[in-house]
RNA sequence: GCACCCAUCGUCUAGCCCGGUCCAGGACACCGCCUUUUCACGGCGGUAACCGGGGUUCAAAUCCCCGUGGGUGUACCA
């Protein structure tokens, strides 16, 4: 059999963070199982689908790398990828079903259902359909037609039970009488979810169904629709919830929860698919770092847990960092970039002052907007007021350094430099040490404080080697 | 209301199917130590969990039942 699974998102917003870990889920079986992964767009909420957040979604998709085989925008042999442009198909399909009796025409008012479904509610019954157009005479049927009044297709919902075998849940069971007879074409034409996803499904030869849980209750209207249609139904996965830490399903008062947010904050695709993969997968041997390019055939749909995440974003910023850190040089200076604020001085170095700056620093950052504050103390001069500075500015020793460094940085920007070398640097650290006789704590925390006025900080024979003379000058004169 | 799903450290999870090797392992966060004459990185260590009750069994996190708690769904939304 040859593997074909599917995401499909509604064009309604932007790509949320559980759509993108649904679609990698997809996207990593298919290549675990060499077979195709297609995205389809289920565009039949007129009212709130558009085109722009489509294009956004997939620019998202992009962003993340998780590429389709056939799709809206790359084409396939299944089209139209739209389930706008299937209308067609949705029509012919619903015909066999009329034809063959499965469903009919219903002309029931809007009004006269929501009156019926409250006083179903108040009676505490199932709010099903009652039923009232379903055995309509044929000629009754085409006369109302012909006469211009509005009908739906419903499905006739057979009164049995229904069950599944679920790859993460195991055998599902629905009892019988749980569904009445559901609307699956509505007056305007356009299909319900509920009908699409399976003539869809099915016309686009689709084998497995990897989704989220929510749609579970779904799969018995689908499964009775496979039946209907002679159809085999695909095996299904129903893929654990990520939800917040009020244990509800994730959304955007939890904060940022869609893929483009985390595009602008400078995460790394990868970091951000490595840890929304292991919210409710795990790597069979436990590795939490890795790229899940390089899983292979290591994926499968066993591995899923059942219980719903809570959406962590601590341990995604670890992620981010550990993945940050293995980058080339080269790729940490190019993120760095696209972070920092325009105009930056950081811009405006040589590449080897570049190169030896991000190698300090990625060790000190998880996300590269981080780094912005880290070079404070290379271009800035905010004058630190912790307890350990204070001591460090009081001692007898510091202002005897102050001067001596005052001397040494006037010779240097009289000799042309803009900055120092770290032989220069720790030939000072030498002078202080020999001739000025300070060492210890003296010597390093009092340095520290007069060049950089932070009493933390990387290692200063590294530091002060990439901050501007003119910085360090400026610094010494406060 | 009804249906379905779920239940291991604060969080992500391993273990559960095939009961003993689990007084429950790893990771994030937190704390301590080492390293670094600072910070971070790294290394080492620590605090911390099997929802409750019954049953089966020589033995239960693991199997069964009943509770409880949480979630999802109940549309001419998806």
């Amino acid at each position: 059999m040859t593997v074909r699974v599917r995401f499909a998102p509604s064009p309604t917003g932007y790509l949320h963070i559980g759509g993108a870990r649904t679609a990698m889920y997809n996207y990593l079986f298919a290549k675990a199982m060499g077979g195709k992964y297609i995205l389809r767009i289920e565009d039949t909420d007129l009212e709130r689908s558009t085109r722009p957040f489509e294009e956004s979604q997939i620019a998202d998709f992009k962003w993340l790398g998780l590429n389709h085989d056939e799709g809206p925008d790359v084409g396939g042999d299944y089209g139209p990828y739209r389930q706008s442009e299937r209308g067609h198909i949705y029509k012919e399909w619903a015909k066999r079903l009329l034809d063959n009796g499965h469903a009919y025409h219903c002309f029931c008012s809007e009004e006269e259902l929501t009156a019926k479904k409250e006083i179903a509610n108040l009676e505490k019954r199932a709010p099903h359909y009652d039923g009232k157009c379903r055995n309509l005479k044929p000629d009754e049927v085409s006369s109302k037609l012909e006469a211009g009044l509005e009908a739906v297709i419903r499905f006739k919902a057979p009164l049995k039970a229904y069950a599944f075998n679920d790859h993460v849940r195991g055998r599902v069971e629905f009892p019988e009488g749980m569904v009445g007879d559901f609307v699956i074409l509505r007056a305007s034409g356009v299909p319900v979810y509920n009908y699409a996803v399976v003539v869809d499904d099915a016309s686009m030869k689709i084998s497995h169904v990897i989704r989220a849980e929510e749609h579970l209750p779904n799969t018995l209207r689908q499964l009775m629709l496979y039946e209907a249609f002679k159809e085999t139904p695909p095996e299904f996965a129903h893929v654990s919830l990520l939800i917040g830490e009020d244990r509800q399903k994730l959304s955007k008062r939890h904060g940022a929860t869609s893929v483009t947010l985390y595009k602008e904050m400078h995460y790394l695709p990868k970091a951000l698919l490595n840890y929304l993969c292991l919210l409710g997968w795990s790597h069979p041997t436990e590795v939490d770092i890795f790229d899940i390019e390089e899983l292979g055939s290591l994926f499968n749909t066993d591995r899923f847990i059942k219980s719903p995440s809570i959406y962590d974003i601590q341990k995604l910023n670890h992620i981010n960092g550990q993945h940050l850190r293995h980058l080339p040089l080269e790729q940490i200076i190019q993120g760095s970039e696209t972070a920092l604020p325009a105009g930056h001085p950081f811009f405006s170095q040589t590449n080897e002052w570049k190169l030896s700056c991000v190698n300090i620093f990625k060790d000190k950052i998880n996300l590269f907007t981080e780094l912005d504050e880290k070079l404070k103390i290379i271009f800035e001069t905010h004058q630190d007021t912790s307890q350990d500075y204070i001591d460090a500015s009081s001692w007898e020793t510091t202002p005897k350094i102050r001067e001596y460094l005052k001397t040494e940085i006037a010779a240097a920007k009289a000799a042309g430099k803009k900055f120092i070398t770290e032989a220069e640097y720790n030939a000072w650290s030498d002078h202080v040490k020999l001739e000025l006789k300070i060492k210890g704590k003296q010597l390093f925390m009092g340095m520290r404080c007069v060049l950089t006025h932070q009493a933390h900080g990387p290692d200063l024979k590294f530091i002060i080697p990439l901050t501007p003379l003119e910085v360090l000058e400026y610094r010494l004169t406060l």
